[in-house]
DNA sequence: AGCCATGTTGTATGATCGTTCAACAAGAAT
DNA sequence: ATTCTTGTTGAACGATCATACAACATGGCT
């Protein structure tokens, strides 16, 4: 009559699949309360796995910290670098102003790395790779936009003006959403851009 | 002969003078390591101060953050509000650019008490009040740039993008000194601003 | 010189941190 | 059904954390 099914005390899964969820339930706790938060307790109570796990998957938690800038970047350069079909500037800025990278909790997750990246060389130099990839694709619409075959100096600063225009509208729109709409962001980069940006 | 001075084995201070070294400290603790190296025993040891002090001159370690928060918007504050004499935009501009307001430590201390703004309700309102009075001042300097008496929808926006401009160079020039310069800062804001604020 | 208000010290305490590791069990292989 | 590989568990450990507090010392006061 009664099955006497055992009942497993727990999931066994492939290291890939497990690693995919601890990072996952890194980028939560990140999201939640900040890099102060990102322990190896509230990890695992919110990935429901056990203590010993980041450890036996990634060596330790800084392994997963890593783990979890690498992951949270993966959208961004997803939508920034496509080799094949160079995105126009319009459509790049369109992309990046939109509901799939500018979100809250995205933007905390970033905020809670960047603090580690001023102060950990290995997500420093990891971090330094991948600005100047962004940085060349932007330098590349530029100059696709005016004209010209390659970027040349001036391309280049609208380049760094431009990154660092849609920062400060992420890191706004992160800290205080009550003052940083999508809508908001949309037409403070359209002031400002159209004016370099449209031939003078 | 020997004199029996007993060499006294601290110094007492006026609990002024005690808190701002222990904010200094704290502010000294931030720039080098961040939100997480902000412990009692980092602080009292960069202090030269003993453990209980932090306790009893804020309360705790959130107290003593909060003052941390304050002391490093102050000079910022300074140079924005002088409600006076109002600063044109290019004087504005210019100092927010200068060598007294970006300067890699101070942005690294910003970097990791950002952090925490995200996630303390406390640090929050504090950041909102001291933004609206930042954007306020950038929207009448731009107002009275294009002869307008009050600023209008434009002027905010333009404000608004400006801000996210000057935060995003903050940003970079905090992470990677060696991809953002203050020449290349000055030549980002010149090459966005020209345009939309020149007159049209 | 002695008093006293109070700034300062440093230990004690309990909580929480990251890491380690021996024992365990799940699921594929046989 | 049994064996075996290996993903998983959770207790144990030492280090470090924030806080509390009783004892102490300083510098102004009289």
């Amino acid at each position: 009559m009664t099955a006497p099914k055992p009942a497993a005390k727990y999931k066994r899964l492939a290291p890939e699949a497990r690693a995919a969820e601890l990072v996952e339930a890194g980028l939560r706790v990140l999201a939640k309360g900040g890099i102060t938060a990102f322990t190896i307790d509230n990890i695992c109570k919110a990935s429901g796995a056990s203590r010993g796990l980041i450890g036996h998957h990634f060596g330790g938690k800084d392994g997963l910290l890593a783990a979890c800038y690498v992951a949270s970047y993966a959208p961004f350069m997803q939508a920034v670098a496509k080799e094949a079909v160079p995105m126009s500037l319009a459509a790049l800025i369109d992309e990046l102003l939109s509901e799939r990278q500018l979100r809250p909790e995205g933007l905390n997750i970033w905020l809670a790395l960047w603090g580690e990246i001023a102060v950990n060389p290995a997500l420093r130099a990891e971090h330094l790779r991948l600005y100047r990839i962004y940085h060349a694709t932007f330098a590349a619409a530029i100059a696709r936009q005016l004209g010209r075959a390659a970027p040349d100096d001036r391309d280049e600063t609208l380049a760094t003006a431009l990154i660092a225009l849609l920062d400060g509208i992420w890191l706004e729109f992160s800290i205080a959403p009550e003052e940083m709409s999508r809508a908001k962001a949309r037409a403070a980069v359209e002031a400002l851009v159209q004016g370099p940006l449209s031939g003078e």
